[in-house]
DNA sequence: TACTTGTACAAGTTACTTCTTGTACAATAG
DNA sequence: CTATTGTACAAGAAGTAACTTGTACAAGTA
């Protein structure tokens, strides 16, 4: 009765991403495979957590929608997917002062970078 | 032996805002203070709970430097304090696609909105 | 086949969060 | 002074998070 597409769900609400966000382990991780792919072991051994912990972390990552994964081989390698940084960036915009948000709409619309939800 | 100037320690890092903000009921908050100040009391009675839990939402909230409470008679008003969304907008922006990064540095060296800090 | 490597899953502990109920206390009104 | 109102503080219950150690298992290698 799950209809979900598993890999296809893709956003998961402010809530998963901000707590995900809200461990520096869990930053750092973000910060260490944002330019590259980097394999469970390679992440695991920047930290003086087990592998096993790092490896909850990446969970609650990939949950969120901040990581994708790629198997190759016995290896999981990990990516930063900053798609799903986007409910951080709507909060933000939500409670910037107007001044700026205006600001930054107008450059938006000046320079679109992605699609339009059509109304 | 805490030289603490209390009521001007303005950042707490982003530990503490993430984690204030992964909460529905205390984002709810932010947005009733945001325009306006308000009363502990009236913010308490937009919500299902306690008027305590409330209290205790205001309390992690100010103590992330989020809130600005204001004391008036037996009163204490909070009003949003946006400044203290400035660790999120830098996560943001580490995490966030370098083209789009670019734009918006651009943007803002054009459009100074406050002060640079000397250095 | 059996061994090794890379990784996740499972269960348990400890600490933290979020709520509740009960209470204290400061400011004002009578 | 006494009562009322607006609010925080205190303690405890229940759930969740962040670890640990132990184990399973899939993919290669001898």
């Amino acid at each position: 009765m799950t209809p979900e597409p598993e890999e296809l769900a893709v956003s998961v609400g402010p809530d998963a991403v901000l707590r995900a966000l809200a461990d520096p382990h869990r930053r750092q991780i973000l910060r260490l495979v944002q330019h590259a792919e980097l394999p469970a072991g390679k992440i695991a051994a920047r930290f003086d957590l087990t592998q096993q912990a790092v490896s909850q972390h990446l969970a609650v990552l990939k949950r969120a929608g901040l990581l994708a994964e790629r198997r190759e081989g016995t290896r999981r390698l990990y990516s930063l997917r900053s798609e799903s940084l986007e409910p951080l960036r709507t909060l933000l915009d939500e409670f910037w002062p107007d001044a700026l948000l205006r600001l930054k709409l107008s450059v938006e619309q000046a320079h679109p970078r992605t699609e339009r939800r059509p109304p």
